[in-house]
DNA sequence: AGCACGCCGACT
DNA sequence: GTCGGCGTGCTC
């Protein structure tokens, strides 16, 4: 007798055994339904094993196995490896596969209808335009049909009946057509060629081997890694490649590039899909007949049947770290699940991430690079305008330099965007009359002024009270006074200056929803927009190709601001923005705003000298014993109450393990101290690399027991800091 | 994640 | 006297 270990999507211990009943073809990796409780679920058979004599349990049967490929064992290893590594419950990361409802079954079916050319002698008006409407539309269904022609649906019926239409089942979600140029690339400069052939040459002898593809903006590594994916598909008939890209840039215009080279539209995955696309994609790769399949960070948890390729296009990208629900970082578990499928990967990149870098370094992955660009663009002018020298005006926050700069661009048609990373309109509200700080109540952290909404505002917590008339300390009147610079001051000041201007200031106040942002970058691409000033939020390569003027507004406090990775994201969207100014031929130009020209990363960042910059980050980091050198994570909890998170925090705190080599900060407020209602606070543990900071998690998480009403989870290597 | 079981407040 | 609130625990 055999049995079944069935992992269900919920976050249960552990898979649990069910009887194989005779007749039932149930295979290690089969998607299966189960009865579970009192209700029946589908999950996917972990392991076959033989039931031991002594096994007398009662167990409930497998009832039914879908029609799909099993699950590989790849596959199957990967999501525990994610799993464990993000210290979540496989059945969480199993959630995450099984996310497409209905690409387990068949496709559904629909009838349409197409004429016969037989002629009824009966035929009535309303038959003869039903008729007309099926010759000119093709094949329709009978709702369709009825509806061009204006009639009921009985008429299409009766046209079957005596034999004018016919009658025709076909799949709704149809096979994406295959691929079939898989030939060299044409037009490739002699750096492209020698990169794609080695790349060729690798993926022909196959096997697990990591890439960086470092090239500069429009150095064409799109047409290298094409070379690629055209070799590990020419390779075997029923070859997969997967491409990852940032959800933004997954574009028509990117999808159409693909067909143009590969003679067929790749296969889309990403939040925007309707059931039906999504059902299709996940169905069509599970089945092996998807061979090129394009998506944002979760196409990753596809179920390919024989992957062979992955590309992560913009790899620095940080969109690519998941924070909601399961945390993980698309790139890194991409290396980790072609290490599993035995195939090749390819991080690819004009600002590659520190990390990324030192792999490459210490010879983890082979890096090639590409410096040369093709249409000979230039890469723009990076200037530091040293505040000591030409201070802004008291109460304003851009130099004579940067003002200069703006009006040109302004008068010559052209785009600008300033960079502030400070929401709102002042980060700090003063009583002139007592000196009082307005601090949030619960965090005494300042409490920043938003002039949009007149209130003022708690970053850390998000609570926020209108803006009071009088200093509730002194009892003075219109003494409350914003000092420093938010991007609502910035965009006040822009517009002083450039009152025929139009300015629009893009950070997340503005852009709450995925459409907001969709707005304000359509807006900006399309012209109609002078002068955008943002937040970190402009970061996320947008392409904006008129726009030739990049101001940082204060490069000390976005080189620093408490984030790791704060400096890096610096660099990289100069570089990106700067970048992409080149590209449309128009000579770009970035102005840096610093208190401190003397400062290495200062320097190396006017000189363009983006590896020497990430020498001069890398060696901190080595110093400090920051990621990658070390590791990092952090818990977060989150409970309906702050008494309750309190509590939590405090008993959380005392469970934490000891460990030589780690050290647990905390607790403090998290990045974002209340999201949808609840107070969050969260723990920093750092350790030396050797350590295993997921089994630590783990085990800390194990000791714990808390009220059902405080949630846990665990952010291995975590992006975002404050 | 569901779904049931269980122990305390306002109702036909 | 019950109906139902959601806190806790179990699902092979």
């Amino acid at each position: 007798m055999k049995l079944a270990r069935i992992l269900f999507p919920l976050p249960l211990p552990e898979p649990f055994d069910y009887a194989i009943p005779d007749g039932l073809d149930v295979q290690p990796g089969s998607y299966v339904r189960a009865p579970l409780g009192k209700i029946e679920r589908t999950g996917v058979v972990w392991e076959v094993k033989e039931r031991s004599e002594d096994d007398t349990r009662e167990l409930k049967p497998v009832l039914d196995v879908f029609p799909v490929p099993p699950m590989t064992e790849a596959m199957r290893k990967f999501v525990s490896f994610a799993a464990r590594y993000n210290v979540a419950h496989p059945g969480h990361v199993l959630a995450m596969v099984l996310r497409a409802r209905g690409g387990l079954t068949p496709s559904p079916t629909q009838t349409l209808y197409v004429p016969t050319g037989h002629r009824s002698n009966r035929m009535t008006d309303a038959r003869i335009k039903v008729l007309e409407a099926a010759r000119e539309a093709g094949p329709t269904n009978a709702a369709e049909l009825a509806r061009q022609a204006g009639v009921s649906p009985g008429v299409v019926k009766g046209l079957v009946e005596v034999g004018s239409l016919d009658a025709r089942e076909v799949e709704t979600d149809l096979p994406y057509p295959q691929p079939t140029n898989f030939g060299r690339g044409e037009h490739l400069t002699g750096e492209q060629q020698e990169a794609g052939e080695t790349l060729r040459a690798a993926i022909a002898k196959g096997g697990f081997q990591p890439f960086l593809l470092d090239g500069i903006t429009g150095s064409g590594k799109t047409e290298v890694y094409f070379e690629a994916i055209a070799e590990a598909l020419s390779k075997a008939g029923d070859a997969q490649v997967l491409v990852l890209l940032p959800e933004i840039a997954l574009t028509q215009a990117v999808l159409k590039r693909f067909e143009a080279r590969f003679g067929a539209p790749p296969a889309p995955w990403h939040s925007g899909l309707s059931d039906a696309e999504r059902r299709r994609t996940w169905r069509e790769t599970a089945h092996g007949r998807a061979r090129i399949v394009i998506g944002a960070r979760s196409a990753l948890f596809l179920p390919f049947r024989n992957l062979k390729l992955i590309i992560v296009d913009e790899e620095h990208d940080t969109s690519f770290k998941q924070e909601d629900g399961v945390t993980y970082h698309a790139r890194d578990m991409g290396v980790m699940r072609a290490k599993l499928e035995d195939a090749a990967i390819i991080l690819a990149s004009a600002t590659p991430a520190l990390e990324t870098v030192v792999n490459a370094e210490q010879g983890r992955y082979q890096r090639l690079k590409l410096s040369a660009r093709p249409g000979a663009a230039k890469l723009p002018d990076i200037e530091l305008v040293d505040l000591r020298n030409d201070p802004p005006e008291k109460g304003h926050w851009l130099s004579s330099r940067l003002t200069h700069a703006l009006t040109e661009t302004f008068e010559a048609g052209e785009q600008s965007l300033l960079f502030l990373n400070r929401r709102g309109y002042a980060p700090l509200v003063i009583c002139k009359a007592c000196g009082e700080r307005l601090k949030s109540p619960a965090t005494e952290s300042w409490l920043t002024e938003h002039r949009y909404t007149n209130r003022l505002v708690c970053h850390l917590t998000g609570w926020s009270m209108p803006k009071p008339a009088a200093c509730p300390m002194c009892g003075a009147k219109d003494s409350l006074m914003g000092v420093g610079p938010g991007v609502e001051r910035v965009a006040e000041e822009v517009r002083q200056l450039l009152p025929r201007a139009r300015v629009e200031i893009f950070s997340s106040d503005t852009a709450q929803t995925g459409e907001d942002t969709r707005g304000i970058v359509e807006r900006m691409a399309a012209g109609e927009i002078d002068v955008l000033v943002g937040t970190q939020i402009v970061a996320k390569g947008h392409n904006f190709p008129n726009l030739t003027l990049v101001g940082i507004v204060d490069a000390d406090s976005s080189m620093k601001g408490g984030d790791l990775r704060a400096g890096e994201r610096t660099f990289q969207l100069l570089s990106q923005v700067a970048g992409r100014a080149g590209r449309a031929e128009r000579p770009g130009r970035a102005l840096v705003q610093t208190y401190a020209t003397e400062n290495p990363a200062m320097i190396a960042l006017a000189e363009g000298d983006r590896d020497g910059f990430l020498q001069i980050e890398r060696d901190v980091r080595a110093e400090l014993g920051l990621p990658p050198f070390g590791r990092m994570a952090a818990l977060i909890l989150s409970a309906p109450s702050a008494e309750m998170i309190e509590e939590a925090g405090r008993l959380t705190g005392a469970a934490a393990p000891n460990g030589e080599g780690i050290t647990v900060y905390g607790p403090a407020p998290a990045p974002i101290g209340i999201l949808r209602g609840r107070h969050r606070i969260r723990f920093l543990v750092t350790s030396t690399r050797e350590i295993d900071l997921s089994a630590y998690m783990a085990a800390w998480l194990k000791g714990l027991k808390l009220p059902t009403a405080v949630r846990v989870s665990a952010d291995i290597d975590p992006y975002s800091f404050l």
